[in-house]
DNA sequence: GACATAATATATCATAATGATATATTATTA
DNA sequence: TAATAATATATCATTATGATATATTATGTC
């Protein structure tokens, strides 16, 4: 009985030994930092949270004097949790799950006009050398982090991951509208 | 209600304009070919196999002679099958979904020691190198079939997809480790 | 020839994950 | 002052995964 999914545990685990938050500041950091190789839904969230604090993993310390939104609930990881963590840390990743919708588009490409696949194309190299400006931005704020002793060498990692990912992608986009381009010129 | 769920079915209609086949052979194809960019598991296939069939978009026929396995059940595309098909293949492809599991254990790298991270970094090093191999062989193997007059471009495009993809994270996974291993130097 | 194993094939189920929506307060902008 | 964006929790129907059960045929090997 290998386990494959339910990951979404460790994330809440990984999340909290940086720092007690809330379910909403987890998706957040999640959407801005992770985007590239992960992806957590609210609905995998608050369950997971609470999940946690059953099993001794987290505890929360509700903040109510801030007054932001509905009342927040802060979690925070326990010994346990870290020990938790650190155990699956060891354990080997598993494969990775991707779907690209465009490649998909791409591989059905005999189905539809040329013209809709160049044109799904550019908006992906458009949104492709974005991710990569964004990536790199955060690469440098990591850099300026350093030089105030804050250390977020493995942050940086993972951002340096997304250039490689996004420019690879945008790289390949532009490679194969170049392909498709020269097949519709010698018809 | 913007739908961002729900390809399997379009991913079957894609697969069956092809060529009429099997759940068992659609499967093992998404397997083959697209495991760079897309999987699909039984729980899906079958079901929504079954749904195309009832919405018009696919027929059966049930092929008793072969003899293969527990009798096959071969399924074909109706003309409302390609439409439908071809209708979505206009429509913006969203945003990929990704988890890469390896990336997260990097991410919260801080809870364990460098040599855990640094031993998936070889593993996932090893991996994408064979599988450039392998899509650079399935390439080739398309270049050898447009001699023969057989036209498998799009195939070809996101094989070339998949060489771009495994190269960069290998390339990556190098850059991570050095990077590691020069902070461990530090020390 | 007997036997084990791999490949072919369909089906289902519990668990996991998504995307959408509901609700409510505070902060910001026009 | 009114509208909108941001903060915050929660739930639900739909979708997806991974595992397992079942059964036949093909292949390799002792």
């Amino acid at each position: 009985m290998k386990e494959n999914t339910g990951k979404s545990k460790y994330v809440m685990l990984g999340m909290l030994a940086r720092m007690p938050q809330t379910g909403y500041t987890i998706k957040k950091w999640i959407e801005n930092e992770y985007s590239h190789f992960w992806q957590e839904s609210y609905g995998q969230i608050y369950p997971t949270l609470k999940k946690l604090v059953a099993e001794g993993l987290a505890v929360t310390s509700k903040n109510t004097q801030t007054g932001n939104g509905r009342g927040q609930i802060v979690y925070s990881i326990t010994d346990a949790g870290r020990k938790e963590l650190s155990d699956w840390l060891r354990e080997e990743p598993e494969i990775e799950k991707i779907r690209y919708e465009l490649l998909l588009k791409v591989s059905f490409g005999e189905n539809t006009e040329p013209e809709v696949l160049l044109g799904h194309l550019d908006n992906f190299i458009r949104r492709n050398d974005k991710l990569v400006k964004e990536m790199n931005g955060y690469m440098e704020l990591c850099g300026q982090l350093k030089e105030q002793d804050i250390d977020c060498s493995y942050s940086r990692l993972t951002a340096l991951c997304g250039v490689y990912i996004y420019s690879a992608m945008r790289d390949w986009a532009v490679e194969a509208k170049k392909i498709i381009n020269e097949k519709e010129d010698d018809k």
